[in-house]
DNA sequence: GAAATTCCTTATCTTTTGTTAACGTTTTGA
DNA sequence: TCAAAACGTTAACAAAAGATAAGGAATTTC
C-alpha cells in the first residue's frame, strides 16, 4: 500500500469524527508519518514509553502482557482501527505491554510531539482537541462493554456473543489469543468448543 | 451540604484537569446544578436515557445490571468521582443498568442540554472540549486496568490489589457487591477472605 | 523440502468456583 | 421496638476451569 492511500484512510477515519476542510487536512497531513510493520515486529514494547499514536490501515495487531514469562493477549487492532498503548501513551510513562505486528501491517502514526504541535495549531487546534475527546469515548463505551461481559457472563457466553459480532476477523486470529482475550485458558476455550459443536450438531 | 459548597467542589474537580478564570467559571457554573439523591433512589435507570452526568460531591452509588433477576453491581463511585451511564449519555441510547445511591449522596449535575450550551459558549466551548477530553481519557485508563486484572490476575488476587488500593472506603460496602465487582459470586469472596485470613494469621 | 516449532485437541487429575441451603448476626423499616 | 429483610459465613455437592502432558496437524523457518 503506498503512503498516499494509507493517508486517505486516515482522513476517511478522522472524518468519521470531525470533517475537516481540505486546508485543514493539508495541515493535519504533515503531522503524520505511514510506517510498515512487519509480522512479529513490535509497536511498542514494555519497559519503554509509547511515544506514538496510530490508525493501523492494513494488517492487525495484538496487545500482550508477560506475567510469570507467559505472554497473554488482552487485546486487538484490526484495520481501521487505534492503537496505542493509551495509558503510556497519555501519562508518558513506560508501558506494561507489548504491542506486536499479527501480519504485515501499515500504520500511520501521529508522535506524541506532532500531536502537542498539532493541538496549538490554530488551524487545527480545536478539531483535534475534539477527535481526541471523540476517540477516548469511543473505546471507552467499547471498554465499559468489555468490563461489562466479565461481570455478567460466562466464559461461555462471552464467545458466543464474539463469535456473532467478530465475524471473519476471529478466523485469522490463533485460538489460544482469544482465549487470553476472553480471560480464559486455550484449553479452556477447546472445551467450549466442543460443548457448542455438541449443542449445534 | 450547601449548594454553594458543592459548586465549590465540582470547580476544583474540574480544574484538576483544566484551570478557570472566575470569569470563566461564572459562566460554567450556570450549567450546573446541584441535586440531592437519597439512599437507595436512582441516579439512572435500566431502559431510560441518561440525560446528565454528574460529580459526586458527597455519598456515593453503585452501577449495576440485572441479569436473571439478579442485581449485579459493576462498579461505583465517590465523592470526587464522575458519575454517569456514559454509554447512554453519549449515545442518547437508553442505559443497560442502574445507577443507585449507597447512602444519601449529593451530586453537582449537567444536563447534556446544558453540556451542549457550555460547548457552543464562546467563552467555555475549549474548555469544555479539553475537560471532555481529559475526563474520558481518565477513565479509559482506569478501564484499560480493570480489563487488564481480568485477564492477568485470578480473583483472589484482584482482591487483594483492591485490600492494597481501595483504603477504607472498602469497609463501607458490602461484601457481595465486592464480589460482584471483582467478577465472582459472595460465597466465593468469603472463601478468598478465609484463605487469606489463615495466611496472614 | 525437511526439521523444528506452533497450534489445537483430548485425557487425567487437581483446584477453584458456582449452587443451594442453613444459621446466626446486623440492619432496616414500619 | 419489633418483625422482616439483608448480610456474611460455612457446609456439601456439582460444575467448571486450571495444570500438565501427549499426540497429530499445520505452519514456519532455514
Amino acid at each position: 500500500m503506498d503512503s498516499l492511500t494509507a493517508l486517505q484512510k486516515f482522513r476517511q477515519y478522522f472524518e468519521r469524527y470531525v470533517p475537516l476542510t481540505d486546508e485543514e487536512w493539508q495541515a493535519l497531513s504533515q503531522y503524520l508519518t505511514v510506517d510498515a510493520l512487519k509480522k512479529k515486529r513490535f509497536y511498542v514494547e514494555a519497559g519503554k514509553v509509547c511515544d506514538h499514536i496510530g490508525l493501523v490501515v492494513k494488517g492487525s495487531v495484538r496487545y500482550y502482557h508477560v506475567k510469570d514469562g507467559e505472554e497473554i493477549t488482552g487485546y486487538f487492532s484490526f484495520e481501521d482501527e487505534m492503537l496505542s498503548s493509551y495509558k503510556s501513551f497519555l501519562t508518558r510513562t513506560p508501558a506494561a505491554n507489548y504491542i506486536q505486528a499479527l501480519e504485515d501491517s501499515v500504520i500511520v502514526n501521529l508522535s506524541h510531539k506532532n500531536l502537542q504541535q498539532a493541538c496549538m495549531n490554530e488551524l487545527l487546534g480545536f478539531k483535534m482537541e475534539r477527535f481526541g475527546r471523540l476517540t477516548a469515548e469511543h473505546y471507552l463505551i467499547c471498554y465499559e462493554k468489555r468490563i461489562t461481559s466479565f461481570i455478567i457472563q460466562s466464559p461461555e457466553e462471552r464467545y458466543a456473543d464474539l463469535l456473532q459480532t467478530g465475524g471473519e476477523t476471529l478466523y485469522r486470529i490463533p485460538q489460544h489469543y482469544i482465549a487470553n482475550y476472553l480471560g480464559i485458558t486455550p484449553v479452556s476455550l477447546s472445551r467450549i468448543r466442543r460443548r457448542i459443536m455438541k449443542i449445534s450438531a
